[in-house]
RNA sequence: GGGCUCGUAGUGAAGUGGUUAUCACGCCUCCCUGUCACGGAGGAGAUCACCGGUUCAAAUCCGGCCGGGCCCGCCA
């Protein structure tokens, strides 16, 4: 009977065998303590020299090596029980020893506290996840997409899968392109995410959809960005012209994530609702952390009337002054101080300017350009005490919040205000619909296309075309975005007219979404979705910073899969058949 | 595309101009009957990423280049 580790303690006087690999090997010349490892544990194999056949395998051992171990299962004499191995109270007296398997010294060091580097445990992938804590990954991933599916089921939601060889979506991320061998020069390309798909199911009168998705861009990874593909659980629902009601109705999947999955305390019982300015006004960002304050608090109105050059020549300008108290920040080093300036800076600061209190007085380079009063209204404003320092940005709205808001994230590494054991979550709602771009000063859409402009075709002929708001949501977990959704433009007229503002015309927006705005023209139901990171949910439910580190087999940040080594070179006979010419 | 940073036995680290490059783990040989991070004795293993320069002398300083990581751009 061959049984797993887990359940070795149950078969005490049972005959039975154990297979898996070799942990380690304690050779005490006359006897043998092998520990066994399955994917459930470890158990220490005891051979002794009686069963002689057994014993000289055993001295063969080495670690790695897949054995099979057959033998009785014995309690150990109370002073040898292990009290740190769950099996610890008993051991496998070993008659019958196979080896399966050799195994070469490995690359890698699995069990030592010494981790490879990530680039060799992603050379060596199928080595590095026998670790304990990435087989515990694996399950941990597949019980999340079990749950998942068995909320999204419960409500009564369909799963569909879209095709994973596409189009080429002709707005938003780099294209993964896959040339056709049937139609010359074409190309189908993998999807950046369902979405046209979804919209045209809603349109095919499907009530509820979802899908566990794989979508792809080709665009540069960071550290909670993979490259290549990434897995979002898409969803959409028909007759929903209400954001809410899709948010309502998701929050409490990500709110039992957080508590039964993860086992970890949700900031408030409530998720709090933030408009785009809001945020932005309050926590420099659009995805703020809220698990610790240091919220920009704006002295623009106390200060309007100030001797101090920096903050004068800002509010004149159209400017404001913000300023962000960070408690027990007195404590700072000049050189310390010095570091958070050259970040401000990097953010397109001039400077940055502080007061510090301590003492009971107001000690700062700055503090003789301003009068009693306005010392008073900030610290009256900012609620700084002794020990505090209050730092200021002065400059246009825009700059000052990524300022100020970057520096709150700083701030909150630095004094260790992130609470690993909390998750804070909240949604950011009505976000501009369109945007300058910088660069080119031309108008572009904030966040895309799809959404429904709030007020529909007469908010879209407001003057001030910034001033308009999509219906349109971000979930945001702990300062990352794990979620994008909206109330879809499903009404071919507004469509066109979102992008005339652009300067687009209708031959512009047919070429492109041809078949979805097509498809709304034989009446499309309203509907509304959203599209939650799951592997961004994962790793920070999981307390991991590297979202690579919750995936198989991940790309590395390059691009490349060192394990396999993708991309690679193909035969010319493949790129002929592809019409690719080949380049030498 | 840009910025910062790292690259030293199989692995992880130490080594900021000067003998034979140090340590831990791993590996090999021998010894060991109660270990569980077993222990003991011995041994092998390094193109200090690569190329060039400065110097009497370079792992160390300088330039270049390749690779990794983080960030900016980018990610509708």
């Amino acid at each position: 009977m061959r049984i797993l580790s887990s359940e070795v303690t149950t078969h005490v006087g049972d005959t039975i065998t154990l297979k898996g690999w070799v942990q380690s090997r304690r050779d005490h010349g006359g006897l043998i303590f092998i520990d066994i490892r399955d994917h459930q544990g470890i158990t220490q194999l005891v051979i002794q020299p009686e069963t002689a056949a057994a014993f000289a395998l055993a001295e063969q051992l080495r670690d790695e090596y897949v054995i099979s171990a057959r033998g009785l299962v014995r309690d150990r004499e109370e002073h040898l029980k292990n009290p740190h191995l769950a099996s610890g109270g008993v051991e496998l007296k070993v008659d019958e020893l196979v080896i399966l398997n050799r195994s070469e010294p490995l690359p890698i060091q699995l069990h030592g506290e010494a981790m490879a580097s990530e680039d060799l445990r992603l050379k060596y992938r199928y080595l590095d996840l026998r670790r304990p804590k990435m087989q515990t990954m694996l399950t941990a991933r597949a019980d999340l997409y079990k749950r998942i599916r068995d909320f999204m089921e419960t409500n009564e939601f369909t799963e569909v899968s879209t095709p994973i060889i596409a189009n080429s979506s002709p707005e938003g991320a780099r294209d993964f392109l896959i040339p056709s061998r049937i139609h010359p020069g074409k190309f189908y390309a993998l999807p950046q995410a369902p979405q046209q798909f979804k919209q045209l199911l809603m349109v095919g009168g499907l009530a509820r959809y979802y899908q566990l998705a794989a979508c792809f861009r080709d665009e540069d990874p960071r550290a909670d960005r993979l490259y290549g593909e990434f897995y979002q659980l898409d969803l959409e629902m028909s007759f929903v012209d209400d954001g809410e009601e899709v948010r309502s109705l998701t929050e409490p999947l990500i709110k039992s994530l957080v508590t039964e999955f993860a086992y970890k305390q949700l900031l408030s019982a409530d998720v709090p609702r933030l408009t785009y300015s809001e945020a932005m006004e309050r926590y420099g960002s659009d995805k703020p952390d809220l698990r610790y304050g240091l919220e920009l608090i704006d002295l623009s109105s106390d200060l309007a009337a100030s001797g101090f050059g920096v903050f004068a020549g800002a509010l004149t300008a159209g400017g404001v002054v913000k300023a962000i108290r960070v408690p027990g920040a007195a404590s700072l080093s000049r050189s310390q101080i010095d570091s958070f300036t050259d970040i401000a800076k990097t953010e397109g600061a001039g400077g940055l300017a502080y007061l510090t209190f301590a003492d009971g007085e107001v000690k700062s380079p700055i503090a003789k350009f301003l009068q009693p009063a306005e010392l008073a209204a900030i610290q009256q404003k900012t609620g700084a005490a002794d020990g505090d320092i209050v730092f200021f940005g002065a400059d246009a709205r825009t700059v000052v919040n990524k300022v100020l808001g970057r520096l709150r994230i700083e701030f909150a590494n630095h004094f260790n205000l992130k609470d690993p054991n909390v998750i804070a979550l909240c949604w950011i709602i009505d976000f501009p619909f369109y945007e300058m771009n910088e660069a080119t000063q031309q108008l572009d859409f904030g966040h895309n296309p799809f959404s429904m402009p709030k007020g529909g075709l007469a908010a879209l002929a407001h003057p001030d075309k910034l001033s308009i708001v999509a219906d349109q949501y971000d979930m945001v977990m702990n300062g990352y975005e794990i979620c994008s959704g909206g109330v879809r433009n499903h009404s071919p007229e507004v469509m066109y007219e979102v992008f005339a503002v652009l300067g687009h015309d209708q031959a512009y927006v047919d070429a492109r979404f041809g078949a979805m705005i097509g498809a709304f023209k034989y009446g499309a139901p309203p509907h509304a979705g959203c599209a939650f990171g799951i592997d961004r949910i994962l790793m920070e439910l999981t307390g991991e910073t590297n979202i690579r580190e919750v995936v198989a087999f991940p790309k590395n940040g390059s691009g490349v899969d060192v394990m396999m080594s993708s991309p690679s070179v193909v035969e010319a006979p493949q790129l002929t058949e592809l019409h690719i010419e080949t380049v030498e």
